[in-house]
DNA sequence: GTCTATACACCGATAGAC
DNA sequence: GTCTATCGGTGTATAGAC
């Protein structure tokens, strides 16, 4: 084990850059194409002051994900607590979100045993947060319990995404409808109660 | 442009076991792993060999998914076929299949266009598959269309392999219960006359 | 702080012997 | 059909000048 090499400061503006970087990287040519001269090519410097700012690559690829978990749940919280429609909520929290970024990471957490942690943390967060949310907006107890429909709404979105990504759309509309119903009405009573509120919009 | 170099017959012993290590590393050690040294040592020969049997690397995953999509289709096929219920149909060609080496594969499918379009064929043919044996399935037309549910299903079935795979398990048993109910009555007629058969259980 | 230069491992792919 | 040997490229990571 050696000694700690001489490193840059987390948080400044080349810091950030470089976690920048490795955002476009991952989002636009897969974690295949992840190094660190690919890296450094982005930010506009050379490869050696990657490893100025951070020990190993691994290192550089937990950080951006750290950063990108801690923005996105804050966005989460923020749109939750504003007192939004479950539609809404959906659109900014998962239909927005990139979940491309988001595959590219959870297949990268197979390897590396930090960012696993990283990624466990943040689903078990982001997934209590959607369920609140979806306890708080609907009184009444649905025919889906609301950790079953998060799941099934994220992990579909997820899937959408990856599939648009590769060209594939059959199906994607249906899935579509069928969440956006849901959320419209989660305690599923559009068999009969429920006809009085779709009058309201006319 | 160069003439294509002398090669080994596909379908041989030994063209097998490559794709049979190709498909080991790629499920073990993730598609990162996926090298032509990587692949001889399994099956135990030298990694000039891998280029004798196959052009390009691209090619060796190319045939490997080939290969895996085609028995994947034959024996959902035959399982629907069969006659069985929609919850042996889901047990039998989505629970047991393998997510893990699926997702490797549509990882890879973003830069391999001939993998590509393997994987959109493979992936609609599938979907196809199953829509139909759900339409056969409910004779009456439920809430959720065919389509919806089975792109919802797949793709709840590949994050819970996912998650699991990673040590997350929050809202898991939930959503497996959900799908199962989905199964047993895609009608959905659980709310007034779905009672009786409720009753009938007891 | 950012650079040039470099060590060493491993990659895909090829030449040609047996 | 399978091998040894090798080329050129790229990966992580380090040494040390400015």
């Amino acid at each position: 084990m050696a000694i700690a090499r001489r490193m840059g400061p987390a948080g400044s503006a080349v810091w950030h850059s470089m976690l920048d970087g490795a955002e476009d990287v991952l989002r636009e040519e897969g974690y295949g194409a992840l190094t660190s001269r690919r890296v450094a090519e982005c930010v506009g410097v050379k490869q050696r002051l990657i490893y100025y700012y951070f020990e190993t690559m691994d290192d550089l690829i937990v950080e951006t994900f750290r950063r990108l978990a801690a923005r996105d749940l804050e966005r989460m919280t923020a749109t939750i607590a504003g007192g939004h429609s479950l539609h809404e909520i959906w659109v900014s929290c998962v239909d927005t979100a990139d979940t491309r970024l988001t595959a590219e990471f959870i297949a990268l957490a197979n390897r590396i045993e930090a960012l696993r942690v990283e990624v466990v943390a943040y689903t078990q967060n982001a997934r209590r947060l959607l369920s609140e949310a979806l306890v708080k907006a609907s009184s009444a107890t649905g025919a889906v319990p609301p950790e079953a429909a998060v799941f099934l709404a994220t992990s579909a979105a997820i899937a959408l995404h990856r599939e648009a990504a590769l060209g594939i759309s059959s199906g994607h509309l249906e899935t579509l409808r069928v969440i956006e119903a849901y959320l419209a009405d989660p305690a599923g009573q559009r068999a009969a109660p429920a006809e009085l509120d779709k009058d309201r919009d006319r």
